[in-house]
Parts: C-alpha cells; sequence; structure tokens
DNA sequence: ATATTGTTTTTTGTATACAAAATGCAATAT
DNA sequence: ATATTGCATTTTGTATACAAAAAACAATAT
C-alpha cells in the first residue's frame, strides 16, 4: 500500500482531470491563489503540482506572467502519432526478441472479453486498447521506454477522443501484433505495431482536411 | 535576448552541472538548506529546479526522505539507446519525407570542419556529433518528438560519454544519413540512421560483457 | 474616440517560519 | 558486544509573509 505524505500528488490527480474535464478550459491563466484556496491548500505544494503538468506539456508557464492551460491543435495530435509510431514499434520487437512467452497471455487477455462478441461496448473496449498498448511497453522492462512513452501518451489521453478507429477494425490488427510476438518474428511484429498507429494517424490527417 | 527573472533556472542548470561533474556524486542525498545556502538562495527556487531534474530522471525524490542523485546503470544507457534508434530513425524518416532541401546544409554543415582533415579533435567531434543528431529532430518540426527525444538523450548527455566510436567510422554514416534525406528517400534515411545507433549500441552492449 | 500617463490592485517569485517526520545518538538492557 | 528504547537534532513538507513585477483601472491629454 503506497501512502502519500505529499499533497502535490492529489492535487496533480485532481488539476489534471480538471484540465481534462475542462473545468479549466485551454488557454486560461490558472490563478494559483485562487485554485490552491478552492483545493484547500496552500500556493506551494500546488506550485509542485503544476511543475510536473508543466513537464508533461499540459500546462504552460510563462515567467512573471502566469501558468496557463495549454491547448493542443490538431498538429501536435498527429505529431504525438509519429511518436508513437516509432515506439510502439520499437516496444513490439524488443518483445519478439525477447521470446519470453510468458507475455503473450497478459496481452491477448486485454481483448479476450470482446472476441466473438456482436456487440462491443466502445467505453470498455478503449479501455482495453489503452491496456494493451501501455502493457506492450511496460513488458518491454526497458524504463526509459515506459518513460518517454508516457510523455507521448499523455497529449492523447488527455484530448481523449475515446476510439479513432471501431474495434472491429483494430481487434484484428492488436492480434496480428500479439501473433507476430508470439513467434518470434520482430519484423513482422514492428511493422503490424507501426501499421496500426499509421493507420489512426492517416485517418486523422484525413479528417480534418 | 531571454531574460530570467526566475531563479529556479539557473540554479537548474548548476545542479545539473554538479551531477555531471560529480561534485553530487551517484546516490548522495541532496540536502535542500545545505545547498540551497552553497548557491545563495532559499529553498523554494531550488526545491523548482529540482522537480525539474527529477522529471528529467538526474534525480530520485523518495517522500519524506529527500531527494537523491541517481545512479545509472550500464542496462539504462543501453535502454536508452532502443529509445534513440526509434525516434531519430523516425525524424530522418520525416526529413526524408518533407522533401524541405534547404535543410541539408545545415545538416552537412556540422562535418564540413572535419572532412578531408587527418586529425579530428575528438572533443569538437563530439560537439557536432550532437548538434547534428538535435537538429536531426529539431528540424522536423515536430514539438512533441523534441521534448520527448530531450528527455532520451538527457541521460546520454550527464552520462558524459565522449565517443561511442572514432569520427572515421561515424562520419561516413552521418552523409548516408543526410544523402538519403537529400534524395528523399524516407526507407533508407530510417534504416541509415537506425543502423548507425545500433551499432553504437551494440559496441557498448560486447564492451560490457 | 483613442493614447498616454499615473495610481491602485493583483499576482508572482522568493524567503522564512514552523510542525511533523525521519535520523542520529546515547543510555540502558540483554 | 549487540539490541533496544527514548531523546535531541536534522530535515522535510507546508503555510505564510512580503517585495517586486504585471495587470487593471482611472484620469488626463491628444
Amino acid at each position: 500500500m503506497i501512502e502519500y505524505t505529499d499533497l502535490s500528488k492529489p492535487i496533480y490527480d485532481r488539476l489534471k482531470e480538471m484540465i481534462i474535464n475542462e473545468e479549466l478550459k485551454p488557454g486560461e491563466k490558472i490563478i494559483q491563489e485562487k485554485i490552491a484556496e478552492s483545493l484547500g491548500v496552500s500556493r506551494t505544494p500546488l506550485m509542485k503540482a503544476l511543475l510536473t503538468l508543466e513537464n508533461e506539456y499540459l500546462v504552460e508557464s510563462i515567467p512573471r506572467r502566469g501558468i496557463f492551460v495549454r491547448s493542443r491543435d490538431q498538429k501536435e495530435i498527429i505529431d504525438v502519432y509519429f511518436c508513437r509510431e516509432a515506439l510502439e514499434g520499437m516496444a513490439a520487437r524488443l518483445l519478439a526478441e525477447q521470446k519470453d512467452y510468458s507475455i503473450i497471455g497478459q496481452l491477448k487477455d486485454c481483448f479476450t472479453p470482446f472476441v466473438n462478441k456482436k456487440e462491443i461496448n466502445p467505453i470498455n473496449y478503449a479501455k482495453a486498447d489503452e491496456r494493451f498498448h501501455k502493457s506492450l511497453i511496460k513488458l518491454t522492462g526497458n524504463a526509459p521506454l515506459d518513460k518517454i512513452y508516457f510523455f507521448s501518451s499523455i497529449h492523447d489521453k488527455v484530448i481523449g477522443h475515446g476510439l479513432v478507429r471501431p474495434p472491429e477494425e483494430t481487434m484484428e490488427e492488436h492480434f496480428k501484433i500479439i501473433n507476430a510476438i508470439a513467434m518470434g518474428n520482430p519484423e513482422d511484429a514492428e511493422s503490424y505495431a507501426r501499421e496500426h498507429i499509421r493507420k489512426s494517424r492517416e485517418l486523422l490527417i484525413n479528417q480534418h482536411k
């Protein structure tokens, strides 16, 4: 059990929530005293939380001017997908190379609730999707990769746009990735993982033209 | 001209320097009051700098225990090279795709002082190398990529490296990457960029066996 | 009306104060 | 000698205070 003897962690969580559901709107200035009071803390732990959010690019500090909620444009979202393509491709490659077949179950488990179902709940599937992609990274055991993937995916999470493509389409792709890893085929694993992200990205680009 | 009306920036720079040249040794606890006094500031801006360093993984905070200089093992350094391979490969691909030939000069310029030289100053070459790899990322205009590359390369910079391989060996590889970009060939650009990083990584792995 | 200047209010950046927790140390028991 | 306990010291986490900068506003000039 983890205990937090540090207020900045719950404050950080709360602020992130407020940014996600637009209680704090993009471009809005964060008036520290006001927010601190409304959260029942002083500016010190609030500042700590804000600095973490700044490092995650959710918030932007302009010295002597204030801290503002960042607004993310379409280009930035697409740029993130290029990063994800590179990183998830590498992750799939590493998993296929390490030939540790005990992980295959974990990856498959993400989607077992949905196989051969005619109706798929998109909210549950979106959660499963997130778990799958996160596992793909975590299971490599590459800590820096995990760290930087977090940075690239955080934006995406905040944008929050559930699913880019329907489950029927992506499920098959997920299993192609898993199978390539299970077969110990790094080339296929990487190229399927990249294709998967690339397709979503291309859709996003076309949607916005 | 950029003015800093914020002490935490110079403090951050100084702390990073202290970590790099081991004035602060790996594993060492940072006693805030002590360091703050020696730098002539209070704990407030010091804490801000330390939090940034924590987010960059140069320092590790254990709540209620203190903040410690992180020690980086060989595995972590190698793990970073996997990230760099993925990210720089993608950057080279993007540059080749965007077919903006005005950038070619900038990339070549990094190494013009060294072509056809019999004696290459390794310190200068290391600087040029860093500039080249940073430019490769920056020129894509992909801000999230730049951000996360910074996170992956920061470790590398702190380790202090010198060069993994001799200039004679890497110079040719650099020009292969540049030429593929100049030819607008994304496949080659990516694969040469990846090969370049992979070779250094493999050397590091073998050195440590 | 629009600029310009001066004044007040707000807000930031930093220092400092202080309680609670962790650490170090000495005295005692084993 | 090695543990164990209690006490003093150090150090952290948080709140608060305050100067300096920025923003908001009002009064005047153009």
